[in-house]
DNA sequence: AAAACAACTACACAATAGGGTAGTTTTATA
DNA sequence: TATAAAACTACCCTATTGTGTAGTTGTTTT
């Protein structure tokens, strides 16, 4: 048995998913809650496959409190109840660990469909979420991480130091002179404008570069 | 008028993607190629809104496709040709930077219903697919920075490392003297099993304590 | 009250890094 | 075939780092 929490302050909305979750085989309703701060006080004894969360609440909102959930619960999959598809509050809810969300006026049995998906391990969502989603991540893979600003032997160098090796250690693996090390960091710290190993280090990471 | 391209090896199924594509009012393929290489030597004069590339292709892949097709048209939509669901190379080239992705036996309406999807800024991808994307870019955002490893001073201390600054400067900073800088950084080097502050601070980024 | 930890200071010493300058040799590109 | 860029070597010199050892002081936990 499938067992599903609620998180919802309207009561006939509340109530009703209830009922719509008791009445299948496959699902039980194991907690009804009006606000996050009683859902949380006690979601670790009760230990529900899903949960179904409303967006908007008073008190602690649902982002907040899927951040919090997700703490005590790591595997829950938790799908966010929204009136409309507003954009950024669902966005913000996947980056805070939803799986995805339900349009409170979906038909009932879509509802338990898409619940049935997100215990199955998908993430219901539209299309156009599900873009900026992708899009988002896409840009954390650097966006323009400048692959000319360092030279490919350059490149090479400071990735040794990052590793730890001494200038003579990178020779020796590059087969070159420890002089020419030294000659590549110094045009290395130049490009980047620091003058540390730990600065560049961080610059870096920063640009992408590495 | 939206313009499509496709690069697909199977001539019977490019071909029929064209007839199909080519028989509405709303699209029009203005490009068939059998293989990236020859995709890309015109693609920047073509110029189309929605690309539908197969994953599987000889020579370049799909996935090195989507990437250099981004390079030349970074706003280009990309809906990936797939036999099955193959969740892993669906995945990466979704990170590579397409949009979403056909099974190649859809209904023909529902192929039509993709590309406008795309056009119209969605990502047409499966739920599952979905939760691999959102599951991803939350891991992405840190999983148990461990803010238990590093007390609240060496902590300190290895933040002023990164913007570069030397021992003594360091404690200028924080008006101690240098000999306890270095016996923090020492204890920092320990508790990350590092040699060096270029090492140091990559191992500190890469756990996610800064 | 003892133990554990954080934060601090101090001294010594060899190894390493950072910066300057000056040049050669490939390799790619106009 | 110039010309530029990358890659390389070398030498010098001082500042900084990495590591060890040895201790004090104050706070928190048991």
């Amino acid at each position: 048995m499938i067992k599903v929490a609620i998180v919802e302050d309207n009561e006939i909305i509340n109530h009703s998913l209830k009922t719509l979750i008791n009445n299948t085989e496959e699902f039980s309703c194991v907690g009804n809650y009006s606000n996050c701060e009683d859902m949380l006080e006690v979601i670790e004894e009760i230990m529900p496959h899903i949960m179904l969360m409303d967006i908007k609440l008073p008190g602690m909102n649902g982002i907040e409190g899927v951040k919090q959930v997700k703490v005590k619960l790591p595997s829950i999959s938790i799908l966010m109840l929204t009136v409309h598809e507003e954009n950024d509050l669902i966005f913000d809810a996947l980056c805070a660990g939803a799986c995805g969300y339900l349009v409170k006026k979906t038909h009932p049995e879509k509802i338990l469909e898409a619940i049935e998906e997100a215990y199955e391990g998908g993430a219901p969502m539209s299309s156009h979420i599900a873009r900026k989603v992708t899009t988002f991540f896409q840009m954390d893979k650097k966006l323009s991480p400048d692959k000319t600003l360092l030279t490919p032997r350059e490149h090479e160098i400071l990735s040794e130091l990052i590793k730890g090796k001494t200038y003579y250690a990178i020779a020796m693996t590059l087969n070159i002179s420890p002089d020419t090390v030294r000659f590549h960091i110094k045009k290395i710290y130049k490009k980047l404008h620091v003058h540390s190993q730990a600065e560049a280090v961080a610059e870096a990471i920063k640009k992408g570069i590495i």
